[in-house]
This record gives C-alpha cells, structure tokens and sequence, in this order.
DNA sequence: TGTACATCAGTGAACGCGCGTTCACTGATGTAC
DNA sequence: TGTACATCAGTGAACGCGCGTTCACTGATGTAC
C-alpha cells in the first residue's frame, strides 16, 4: 500500500461500485454484506469506510451507476424503432433472466428501491427519467413528449414480465412468459 | 397458556401468516425479523417454531396466502371488464402506491421472490397462474385461453407501474406514472 | 546516488447488535377420580 | 363437588453467527536532503 497516482484511488472506488452493483443485483441488497461486498473486489472490510460513508451511501452510487451504464447501453442500439425490437430480445430472453448479476437493476431491485431512503431514490429517478426519455426518442423522434406514456409503458410492462419471469418456479412457464411479453410489447407499440 | 380447543393453534398460525405478509410487503422479507414477526402478532419470538420449520417455512406459508388473498378481492369485483377497471382504479391509485404493507404482494415482493427458494416460488407460481387465469376470464368469458397473453400483459404492466412509481422521489412524476399506467392498461386492453 | 522520512490506501481485529434457532420452563385449563 | 394430574401453547433466556462500523496499525513508494 503506498502513494499511488491521483486516479488510483477513485479507480478503486469505481470498481468498488461496479462488483457491487453485480452483487447487489443477484442477492438483493439486503442480502449482501459489507465484507462480501469488498471481497468482491478484492479487498478488506476495514477499507470500505475510506470510499463510503456508510452502506446506504454505496447503494444510492450503486443505483446512480447502474443506471447510467443502462442508458448508455441503450445509446448504442440500433437507431429508432429497430433498436428497441433489438433491446426487447436481449431484455425477454432467458439469459437475461438467468443472469440477474449481469442485468437490469431495475428488475432486480426496483421493490428493494423503493423502501431505501431519499438519496438512493433521488439516483433512481435521474436514471429512470434518462432511460424513459431515451426510449421516447426512439418512439417519436420528432416529438418525444407524445410518447413519454408509451414509453413508460414499455418500460413497466418489460420490467414487470423479467421480474414475473425469475420468480416462477415453472420452467415453461417462465419461458412462455418471455414469449408472451415480446409479443405483448410489440401489440403495445403498434 | 392452556389446553384450547383445535381450532386455537391453527387460528393462530394463520394470524402469524397474515400478520407477516403485511410486514414482509412493508420491510420487505429479509428486513423483517422472526422476534418483530412474533411481537406484530402479539408472541414472543419462542412461540415461532411450534408453529413453522423455519423463516423460509412461513415466508412460502406467507406467499401462498397472499397470492389466495389477492385472487378473492378479485373474485368480488364485478363481472368481466368492468371489475378490470375497478381493479386498474384501486391497484394504480396513489393509496395502493403509499400503503404496500396492505397492497399487492407481487408488487412489493416479486424480485425478491424471485431469490427465494423452490417452495416459495411454487407458492408464488400457484398463485400467480390463478390470477393471470381470473383476468383472462374477464376478458374474454368465453375464451380465456386466447386472452392468456394479454392478461398476463395487463399483469406485469400494472405491478412494474406500481413499482416504479413507489420507487420514484419526485411525488409529481410517481402521480404521472401512476395516471399514465392507468391509461396505458386501457389502451393495451383496447 | 543513497538514505531517512512522510504519505495514505489498505489491513484485520474488535465493537455492539440483531439475526435465526433452540430449549428448559410456565401456568391455565380439561379430565379423572 | 373437590382435588390431583396431564396437557401443551406460549415464554424468555441463551446459542453462534454475520451484520455495519471503528480504529490502531502496516508497508510500499514518492520526496527531501
């Protein structure tokens, strides 16, 4: 351990954030640790209060993150309409649902989200407001205003259809229910 | 403590199940504690064991009941689509929205049903298939089958809105998504 | 060029606390005599 | 009718454990001389 240069320790913060965000995602928040949260990232528990100021300080960073990388994501779709029947496969598609570390966060934490306090949910609404803005877009390029309802239903119905998805226990079921939410969204936007 | 008649312990149990699945939606199912459990039904945490194998027990316990609650309150709605309305108005209101220890199970609990063990997702499965079937009945009474995609549709669409929308900081946007959701289902149904 | 020192990201043991779970015990009541 | 006993739902203290958080310490490196 020793004088690193100036970006060394923001560069351990980022990661910090990151492992976290996958751990986050797989067993809740709740359900993951401080101690396991810094092993994650190849570190000891002792350090992670020179990053954070506490548990619930990493997760609104977590959300904001997380957030962020899933607009940018989106950015590199296809343009217009074409990117979105693009994001709606790889969204509704049983490697998505079977890698929630990997995934959405809002399928994976959008209940936890809503009982964390104002800080984490502040992150959450900038995020959200990006990602149903962009989404808009992509409906009506011209007029993206008219579409903001559309598009949050979009957002909502996939949302609801990965997270229904994960907690069946009925494999064919599960699956039949990706189908039906592809097919379901693309009724919606017609 | 005394020798009651049979059906004491069983009315008792069922107060813990109840009981629990109003906390389980409000503190989520790892925030809340077998002792605070106990106390919200008016026990001592010792109490727990002769009634349940373990917390993992009562949360499956607790997902069947809610699921067999939630599939009732819609049996007594009215007939065919007008009881859908009736439904959309209650569950995407902003009462629903701000009292989740009374609301929805799905919507408070689906992505962390969805890390839960087997017999907590086929409790979960049971019930959903039931309720998925209750709207597909309303909407088209003499063929539910054919309406089965369309229902799970309104399904998701309605607990990602309600999600969404407690997961929201600003009070003005989470309204909007709660009036657009209520749109959007309509137009979805049209 | 070589050495002493200051820096500071990270270590790891420890804090009190609440978790899920166990268990010896209590005490009000129905039953037996 | 009165008393001794068996029942068993519920009590409450205790178990080991992992939680979030604190803190005295380490040790590799850049800097000063």
């Amino acid at each position: 351990m020793a004088r690193y240069d100036k970006e060394h320790k923001q560069a351990t913060r980022q990661r910090i954030i990151e492992t976290a965000g996958h751990r986050f995602k797989q067993d809740g928040i709740d359900g993951s640790g401080v101690a396991t949260l810094m092993a994650d990232a190849g570190l000891t528990n002792g350090a992670f209060y020179a990053h954070f100021a506490s548990k619930d300080d990493l997760v609104a960073n977590v959300v904001a993150d997380q957030l962020g990388t899933q607009a940018e994501t989106f950015s590199a779709l296809a343009p217009g309409r074409a990117g979105l029947e693009e994001f709606l496969h790889d969204y509704l598609s049983p490697q998505h649902r079977d890698n929630p570390g990997a995934g959405c966060p809002s399928a994976a934490l959008l209940d936890e989200i809503g009982r964390c306090e104002t800080a984490t949910k502040d992150a959450y609404t900038d995020g959200a407001r990006s990602i149903v803005d962009e989404i808009a877009a992509r409906l009506a390029p011209d007029d993206p205003q008219s579409t903001y309802g559309k598009a949050l239903g979009l957002f909502t119905m996939a949302v609801g259809t990965l997270q229904l998805s994960r907690a069946l226990s009925d494999p064919k079921l599960a699956d039949e229910v990706l189908e039906h939410g592809i097919q379901n969204a693309r009724a919606f936007l017609r």
